[in-house]
DNA sequence: TATTAGCACTCGAAAATGGAGAGTGCTAAT
DNA sequence: ATTAGCACTCTCCATTTTCGAGTGCTAATA
């Protein structure tokens, strides 16, 4: 037994992988040979697969139906794809057409780059919006609803709108919330949100502000409207997936959908993906989330200069179209970072 | 055969309709007999069933199968439901205990509320966001983006927010963008969107804007600004739902899940329902959604004042706890009005 | 006259049966 | 080193069998 791949057996490993990802069937030693032109026989694939077992590339579901491909192939065919940036000249168009700014809100337009990620890989898309800590501070604005409700708009640089509805203690009137947000507007502009969030604690220091009841609550009701809110996740083409031959019963489908109903642990997958650059890759069991298993996560960062916005990806069955799937990503990320680019 | 029903027929169709709500499982006389404590033999009810068959009020899967309720009984049940408004106490809570409205936008109080609704009935909840052109038109806030975009910023009075990314002809200057909201927004104020839509095009007609190209851009801009968006729909617990024995088949999961994909047919259906006032009840096929056969839809709208703002329900299997979800929704909707009141 | 017991009959669901086919591993021949 | 040949294994599918639940009808009963 071989410890690396020869030539021949890397030949095999990749048919069998590509073979399996077309037809979701185990792959016999015939079907391989026959692949090949004949050249080999399937005596010796068979021989092959033997060893490829071994080494934990693939796996038989029982004796007599051919050989799967385990994560670890996965992994492989994955590596050996590094650098892959073809995309067909169609899906790039389609990506054009479907990607457009004008008359949406941010919402909208990840929503619908999540569509067409799902429609045009076959799988789910997944698209979370920008942290808003990470953006740069641009505008606040107060509504006075009735009572002593007050609807904060937060907006940042990238035209991410936040907003909020908070109780204060007293009523205020109209002309004083126009006074606290010019303040706030002037005071904090040009600020990313979490040096927005410091600067709001210092300036309640401040020994002059103790004194000025307005500002003071400017900075308190400022201090509530920055308060976290989670990360917008848009997962779409659930549909798609379930056509899918391995989620083709009952439990799986389940699983799935109940996975990705709660969208927290999803969540935290992805934001550990946002520090790296590029194109990103998770097979099966790589995400840690029991949830996950026989799925994979291909994404990618969307940025503006050299500021992190968000990510972007598709979600599929390990058995996933890698060699199509990887330049779909990789592309609309760049198409999204383009679009939301400011000036 | 008569024509209505008896009192032991009436109780005896109620007996099976409440086993099969809970048991999912065609009902046979047997079941029945000793449900009512033995006072009627199992031939006696047989005989019964069999003139019910006849009226059109259960049916049989099979010769050998219980009975299972037609439409034509749940709608029957239902109605002899009328005027129920009792709801358990611990619902009540959990209604209460869900339903808030500080710290979070609109769309997250809505989407907290379908998920209650999913979560307290065991089936879909589902939340139609206010509709806008019925709103009344609060304030509008154009923001500078990069280039010629401009963030627009709408709210009206019931604290909805729209934002929407519009590109300009030409550049415009900050302190531009501030005048113009500033007209608009004395414009503009305390009328309902749709009446502000129609200002905008007399104004438009005006002489004198045409010869002040500012403000004339302003009200273009803010034309643009109100081009409909779609209303958005809040449906969960699709893994609830998927618990139910009826959608235990492949098949049947992939449909509904698409169904609720494309959430286009089932708004049309929601909007129809907005003109009436209190629970509303689509049984199976009354919805005329083919989608949406074997489901029922228990909605209500909830509203402010003399304005419906939106509607509120749970989507379940056709086999649904019409007892307890039709209080549930009752209430839930009342409660979202009394939240989202002004003053 | 309304109700009920009894019984034959029907039908579906689940278990048992029995190839057919695909694929393997091993051995011996090339 | 490769391959042909063959026995063996296991799943899949269709068919059959069995079992039980439930009905409809008829005749007996209160």
């Amino acid at each position: 037994m071989q410890e690396y791949l020869t030539e021949r057996s890397r030949k095999i490993l990749e048919a069998i992988i590509e073979d399996y990802i077309l037809t979701a069937e185990p792959v016999g030693s015939r079907t391989i040979s026959r692949r090949q032109g004949q050249s080999l026989s399937p005596a010796s694939v068979r021989n092959v697969m033997a060893d490829l077992e071994e080494m934990g590339f693939l796996a038989s579901p029982h004796p007599s139906a051919g050989r799967v491909p385990t994560e670890k192939a996965y992994r492989f065919y994955v590596d050996s794809l590094v650098g892959l940036r073809r995309i067909a000249r169609e899906e790039r168009e389609e990506i054009h057409k479907r990607c457009s700014l004008t008359g949406k809100d941010i919402g909208e337009v990840l929503k619908e780059t999540s569509r067409m990620l799902s429609s045009i890989s076959h799988y789910m898309g997944i698209v979370v919006a920008p942290r808003f800590t990470a953006n740069v501070f641009r505008h606040m604005e107060f509504v006075k609803l009735g009572g002593r409700r007050i609807l904060t708009i937060l907006v940042s640089q990238n035209g991410t709108v936040q907003n909020k509805i908070i109780e204060t203690d007293e009523e205020l009137q109209f002309t004083d919330l126009t006074r606290m947000s010019n303040y706030l507007n002037d005071l904090l502009k040009g600020l990313t949100i979490s040096q927005v969030k410091k600067r709001i604690l210092e300036e309640l220091q401040e020994e002059k502000i103790r004194y000025d009841a307005l500002l003071a609550n400017a900075l308190k009701l400022s201090q509530q409207t920055l308060e976290g809110t989670d990360a917008e996740v848009f997962i779409e083409g659930q549909a798609n997936i379930l056509e899918q031959p391995e989620f083709a019963d009952v439990e799986k489908m389940k699983e799935i959908i109940r996975a990705f109903e709660e969208k927290g642990q999803l969540l935290a997958l992805l934001e550990r993906s946002m520090v790296a650059e590029g194109v990103q890759i998770f097979i099966g069991s790589e995400s840690h989330l029991n949830r996950m298993s026989g799925m994979s996560l291909v994404t990618s960062t969307y940025v503006t200069g050299k500021n992190t916005l968000g990510i972007l990806g598709v979600i599929g069955p390990t058995r996933m179209g890698y060699a199509k799937i990887i330049p779909i990503v990789d592309y609309t990320a760049r198409q999204v970072s383009r679009l939301l680019e400011l000036e």
